[in-house]
DNA sequence: TCTCTTAGTTAGCTGAAGCTAACCTATTGT
DNA sequence: ACAATAGGTTAGCTTCAGCTAACTAAGAGA
């Protein structure tokens, strides 16, 4: 399975959900992200197929080592580039929203380049 | 007629030739893109019959004052987003890549922004 | 108990953006 | 003159990523 930019976002969304109330199913990816419960049963249904996603049989969805793997990957992103775009004096919710389009096509030479910056300028 | 992100690309490219070359055809942005003829046919036909091109009976293309505002619009963002990158420490050709991305979905406020950082710091 | 609600699934649709195959037309070269 | 090449178009396919409608199953409350 390739994954796709929207595949990123739905695991990172795991993972965030997860951190933040400690259990994640498929209706709280919907109302989290704004999608119908069909697209978030479909693209779970394709984690599952995949092996980035376990889910028990209450619904309870866990990321495996390689879903894990890329929340993770796709969140720091996320994280880095929010602190960056507000360090440059964009407001909160705009550098969020921004940050979670960028993190999906940026290469990781820039990325990187702008990580480092980020430190440096602190 | 809504401009799509790929839309937003096929004006910018036809703005580069016309400057690079002085004359656009659609072959010239099939060769620039590696598109397929029809894939640039099509765009350019939608593109005539929204406004944001003339094309003459030669095949020659000419933007109209919509589409020559959206491509600038874009290229603007493209030189501005490659110019500081490369000032991260980036190289040329990734730099530009990414710009190409970041471009289409990077709010005016965080743009403004990173325009902003990238004159103060010259 | 019986009904309502919640969560999830299946089937099938839509639109965007690319593609190939096949075709037309005009120009060019032998 | 005629074949080849170049440029463009049309038709129809594919994949991605969302959607609605309609269903099932499980649990909660009157």
């Amino acid at each position: 399975m390739k994954i796709q930019e929207s595949a990123e976002n739905y695991l990172e969304t795991i993972l965030v959900i997860q951190n933040r109330k400690g259990q994640v199913r498929s209706i709280d990816i919907a109302n989290e992200l704004n999608f119908s419960k069909p697209s978030i049963s479909n693209a779970m249904k394709q984690f599952r197929e995949n092996g980035y996603i376990i889910v028990d049989e209450n619904g309870y969805i866990t990321l495996t080592k390689d879903g894990h793997e890329i929340a993770e990957h796709v969140y720091e992103r996320h994280l880095i580039l929010t602190r960056f775009l507000m360090q440059l004096g964009v407001d909160e919710q705009t550098a969020k929203e921004d940050a979670c389009r960028i993190e999906h096509v940026i290469s990781k030479e820039s990325f990187d380049k702008i990580k480092d910056s980020y430190g440096k300028s602190i």
